[in-house]
DNA sequence: AGTGCTAGTCTCTTTTTGAGACCAAAGATC
DNA sequence: GATCTTTGGTCTCAAAAAGAGACTAGCACT
């Protein structure tokens, strides 16, 4: 067998040729190469709750960069899950939203921020476990 | 207000102080961190439906590097995801496979590539539509 | 004897990220 | 009126992470 078109089901439940699993051409790894970013989930959540403005983010994740910030946001914008709206005030402001696709995105993601939140202990008791095992 | 206390509801509706979101002390970002990795989740996809040897998940995700598997294999055994069997067979081989806790967590992480791949065209076209008005 | 398989590791290069300076205009401060 | 602050960024440079590819070891098959 020579790499003979290995196939794994995929979450809807169709099958999908993983060795075609180029970024461009699996839907999922497509989209969920953005949201799998360190920072993204963390400002999907932050919008998720309320609008935000550029300043506001920044102070509300205190060790992210300016420079991640900035890109984060315009990718998020990018994928059409955040909205940026500019406010023509002395020192112009910008405020971050969510768009409708981006709420619907947060659902299901909600539920494994949820987990996490849920499961962190035995996560933590894992890498304990885990690192005395390596110790030997 | 000087970086005054920001607080943003929990995804289990609790409160969380945000500024205190250094990746150790929210539960949520620890967890995340590890999960939010380019390949931890599709490797999570391919040991959803079967396990798998370490050879097999490097043909099956062709644009992953040895190192890269190995590492993220590791990481993901140290959260306790997943488990790591050897072989004692003429080329020792390594088996990896789903924890009750990888599977646990792959429940809700599924309903997030269902969306993913339910909603690809809408992003995609986010993405033009973004692109186009960039040109300008 | 040579080749290939196994699951990795080691090194080197390229990419990504982080830290911090810099920007321009208006308002407040002194 | 000169300076300082605040706005949302960008730019540059250093550090960290990831990718590419060579190398390892023991055994089987030819």
């Amino acid at each position: 067998m020579k790499t003979g078109a290995a196939r794994v089901p995929t979450f809807a439940g169709e099958e999908c040729d993983m060795s075609t699993w180029d970024a461009g051409k699996c839907p999922v790894r497509d989209v969920m190469d953005q949201i799998a970013g360190k920072w993204s989930t963390l400002l999907l959540q932050a919008l998720a709750d309320k609008p935000y403005r550029f300043g506001e983010l920044r102070r509300l994740v205190p060790d992210i960069s300016q420079r991640m910030l900035t890109q984060t946001l315009r990718d998020l914008q990018r994928d059409g899950y955040i909205d940026r709206k500019v406010f023509p005030t002395k020192p112009p402001s910008v405020e971050y939203s969510m768009t409708p696709l981006g709420l619907s995105l947060f659902e299901p993601l909600k539920r494994v921020l949820d987990w996490a939140e849920a499961n962190h202990a035995s996560v933590k008791a894992a890498r304990v476990k885990f690192d005395e095992s390596e110790l030997a």
